[in-house]
DNA sequence: TCCTTCGGAGTGAGCGTTCACTCCGACATT
DNA sequence: AATGTCGGAGTGAACGCTCACTCCGAAGGA
């Protein structure tokens, strides 16, 4: 039936993002994912295309999901350093409650293929975060740099450290993310 | 001669580090990898063992190389500022000299077999920089963090900033790195 | 009975790897 | 100097295997 469908389809979804963020794409066989989504191989086919359909289709979802909890932690109301803050803690526990859905992404752009999505897909994400820093600089409290490079020192850190915090290296707890993200202030305050 | 047979095997090496950088391990066959040396695919059978130990040659050659690099630029008579600077400054300039070889090294870990390696290969990268934050916390110029989240404040925006200008983003002069490197000294220092 | 949905054996393409062979410079013999 | 022999680097067609993808019979609700 109608729900059936939607179950299949989600269930194929959730199982090819799991085992991508794991293993690769080229690392995952399609056998694969049917096993861990419980239905047969053809039945991928009869919801997707063809495999590059199917994790496109899963980037779009995840991509969108992240863009949509980031613009909702914006709040062009409050102080630059007080949304700063907000924004980026924010979204290091977003990265943090979804390590699949984060690993899927790096692994999604470090393939041939995401790179050219890549461009597009930041420039979308960077039209809030554009006004924000814009803000700042126009306040003279945030330092006059390119808009890419405050960008880097405040997504670098980031990250770098929910990668770490993925792979065992250290644990990020809400005390130390108020930490990075206080840190990496610093850097980006005038 | 022997000349030639040092040759042809830098020249595989070279022609799969170039290739993998650009489209990963499992998108680059041997034949491919052949084509580009200048030679037979069997040719490549006669240096290493199989594919994956030719990736494992041409990681340990290129890590070797950065470690190297990075060592020579720490200096413990420097005040932990001026130190931080070089450092960070030489690594930059080093990552954006050899954009194969860090995209090969990025591929390398993104890769189920490189997970692994990735431990130790910090731990040992971390000797020489756990010494270098030590001493700025025990001078207490720098912030009492963690040593992995200080790693993750100077490092993540380098690496960040790096990827984004390989990938043609934005162009890092020297003065931009100048800037970029200061801003994250900002971000761990107290 | 008909029609939609499903599944997994089957298919061909492409991969890493092998191995029987070629080729050529070095050396020995005359 | 000329000729014969040899060793080992170099080669690429062929092999076995795995993959993404197809296709047709099974299952089951209407």
């Amino acid at each position: 039936m109608e729900k059936q469908q939607t179950d299949k389809r989600a269930a194929i979804m959730q199982a090819a993002m799991e085992l991508i963020a794991e293993q690769g794409f080229h690392g995952t066989p399609t056998s694969q994912i049917a096993q861990r989504a419980g239905i047969g191989v053809g039945t991928i086919y009869r919801y997707f295309k063809d495999k590059d359909a199917l994790i496109e289709v899963i980037h779009e979802n995840v991509h969108g999901t992240f863009i949509s909890t980031f613009t909702e932690s914006y709040d062009p109301q409050l102080p630059v350093r007080e949304n700063y803050l907000r924004i980026f803690s924010t979204l290091t526990r977003l990265f943090i409650a979804n390590p699949y859905e984060i690993k899927f992404i790096e692994q999604f752009y470090n393939s041939p293929y995401g790179i050219a999505k890549k461009r597009a897909d930041e420039i979308e994400c960077d039209k809030p975060l554009f006004a924000f820093f814009g803000q700042g600089i126009q306040q003279q409290v945030v330092k006059d740099l390119p808009f890419e490079i405050l960008l880097g020192l405040s997504l670098g850190p980031v990250l770098f450290l929910v990668r770490d915090h993925q792979n065992g290296f250290v644990n990020l707890n809400d005390q130390l993310i108020a930490d990075i993200v206080s840190a990496s202030w610093d850097a980006v305050k005038r």
